[in-house]
DNA sequence: CCTCCTTTGAAGTCG
DNA sequence: CGACTTCAAAGGAGG
């Protein structure tokens, strides 16, 4: 774990992790390469429109789902058919309807990633990744131009047509830099264009893909420098998407997104790194360096809403009185902590979902995103996971005092246990299946929630069944009947499935997440596919059985 | 205006 | 070391 923080500098420039897959990348060659990333594209592209297609005649879909997730295939319309309606008149409408599910990625390029973990990982799972689907449903477009705009920007949230503009076939740029490069840049972007702390700034190396300061002249297509007028760097994903647009990390309400700061950077990198650190949140950007010096997306000013601020986030002194440490906590701006990798999975699909679905509420969403997270496939989940990756180190080289604990405890919040909740009836966001949701309901009956205790029993034999497995949300439902009919479906599935990924995998415990190498990660049991492909039969299971534990929200 | 809700994953705390 | 908590995003909804 400590690999982060204590490999400090040495990780970006010389992740042990990232370079595990350029080593590996030979092997990565021979699969899918860096065409892959167009192939996941197209691969994506066309689950989507099997999934469009699918949800008519859901049932059938093996054929394809052998190669493909199962994901999409399998939404259900039923629920709201609002929704459904909705999402048929857009089709048919514009044509576009949805975007490939990753319509950043393709940027990131991290086809070894794809490759490697295929070869160890994918056994289970045929997937192919590097090639996808005759189905020329897309042309190549960059990804981001498939995001229909409308979809993604309906809403009006969008405040910047930034996306829009990044419909513009944007190439990558020649220069390749190395991923994290992009990233340091941006921290020096915003903030300070000229002095970037010596001791913090990681400087990447291009060659070797260390760290180093970034030029400004670098650094300002991204990050427009004057803290007014701020260019956000819109996340790696969030220029894709439209609709948030924003910056990982928090950004300021004025914020205003550079229309194409990924043309700046490749993009590969900008995904990384502008995403969350975008530098609009950096406040003050004089004061509002972390301490470390820079300013990072993650940074957030003290008065933020959120958090009541404490002490803590800075890496220093923690000795100081408490109203000292007030005072500092004033001065320094919350640094969040880097968004995983389903994080960055939210940012970028949610407005997709949001299109599609017309549903504004982030509850609802998430449920649905969730879904489809199980349902997305190794190779896919793994480029959220690297990405997510990255994003760590980058913090952690911007930040490198800071420590999750520095936030912890500070939202008030408490999450009770779900149980309770008083306030707002626990609504199953999705009813059964949404129009939108996809498939991944299916083995989605997999456990409740990951905290719950029902989860533990169910899963006795996979500890390592990480949420992911349990995963499947539906056991919104607070019922407890439904609960438990859940957990049965669930622990029948996890048993299914520990079998299956088990044996080599079976690890997969929170602690890969971890430090581990991410090529060792990857093989072991990355964090995240635990499960993320569901069993033919666990499908089936899902399929047959009614998703619609749930019962209907009272609306 | 604040918190909840909801998701997964990472990282923290606690026993 | 395992179990449990908190936070990260997001935006409607409830208090």
């Amino acid at each position: 774990m400590p690999q982060l923080q204590s490999g400090g500098g040495d990780d970006l420039g010389a992740p042990d992790e990232l370079i595990p897959f350029q080593d590996e990348g030979d092997e990565q060659d021979k699969g899918a390469g860096r065409g892959s990333a167009h192939g996941d594209l197209d691969e994506l592209k066309s689950s989507l429109v099997n999934e469009s297609e699918n949800r008519s005649g859901s049932a059938s879909g093996s054929d394809s789902e052998a190669e493909r997730p199962p994901q999409q295939p399998r939404e259900s319309f039923q629920k709201p058919r609002d929704y459904l309606a909705e999402v048929v008149r857009r089709q048919q409408d514009g044509g576009f309807f949805k975007g490939p599910p990753y319509p950043s990625y393709p940027f990131l390029m991290i086809p070894e990633l794809g490759t490697e973990y295929h070869q160890h990982i994918g056994d289970t799972a045929p997937r192919t990744p590097s090639r996808p689907p005759p189905r020329a449903y897309l042309q190549m477009k960059w990804p981001l131009l498939d995001v229909p705009a409308g979809a993604t920007l309906k809403d009006t949230r969008s405040p910047s047509p930034a996306h829009l503009s990044n419909k513009v076939p944007v190439v990558q740029h020649p220069h390749h830099m190395h991923p994290l490069t992009p990233l340091i840049t941006y921290s020096n972007d915003h903030f300070s264009p000229g002095s970037p702390p010596s001791h913090l700034s990681p400087e990447i190396d291009p060659k070797t893909g260390i760290p180093r300061p970034p030029h400004p002249s670098e650094l300002s297509p991204y990050y427009p420098l004057s803290p007014g007028a701020i260019g956000q760097i819109p996340h790696p994903l969030g220029w894709l998407v439209p609709q948030q647009g924003q910056p990982v990390y928090s950004i300021p309400p004025g914020g205003f997104r550079h229309p194409y700061p990924a043309l700046a950077m490749n993009a590969s990198m900008s995904s990384l790194m502008s995403s969350r650190f975008s530098p609009h949140m950096v406040p003050p950007s004089a004061h509002g360096l972390h301490p470390s010096g820079i300013p990072h997306p993650t940074i957030v000013s003290p008065i933020v809403k959120q958090e009541p601020t404490q002490p803590s986030m800075s890496p220093g002194g923690n000795s100081k009185s408490p109203i000292t440490v007030k005072k500092e906590e004033e001065k320094k701006p919350h640094i969040k902590k880097p968004l995983n990798a389903f994080m960055l999975y939210m940012k970028e699909m949610r407005a997709k979902v949001v299109a599609e679905c017309t549903l504004k509420e982030s509850a609802a969403i998430n449920q649905i995103l969730g879904r489809r997270w199980h349902s997305l496939s190794r190779e896919e989940q793994a480029k959220y996971y690297e990405l997510a990756r990255k994003e760590r180190q980058l913090h952690s080289q911007l930040y490198p005092t800071w420590s999750a604990r520095d936030n912890y405890g500070k939202k008030k919040k408490r999450k009770r246990e779900k149980q309770p909740q008083h306030k707002k009836l626990c609504v199953q966001y999705l009813p059964t299946e949404k129009p939108c949701d996809s498939p991944a309901s299916s083995h989605g009956s997999m456990l409740d929630s990951p905290a719950t205790p029902s989860t533990a029993l169910a899963s006795p034999a996979a500890p390592a069944a990480t949420h992911s497995e349990q995963a499947q949300p539906l056991s919104l439902t607070t019922k407890p009947e439904a609960r438990a009919q859940l957990s049965l479906h669930s622990a029948a599935f996890l048993s299914s499935k520990a079998a299956s990924s088990s044996s080599s995998l079976t690890s997969q415990s929170p602690l890969l997440s971890r430090p581990i190498p991410f090529t060792t990660a990857l093989l072991t049991s990355p964090p995240s596919f635990p499960t993320a492909i569901p069993s033919q039969a666990a499908l089936a299971v899902l399929q047959a059985q009614p998703l619609s534990l749930v019962t209907k929200p009272a609306e």
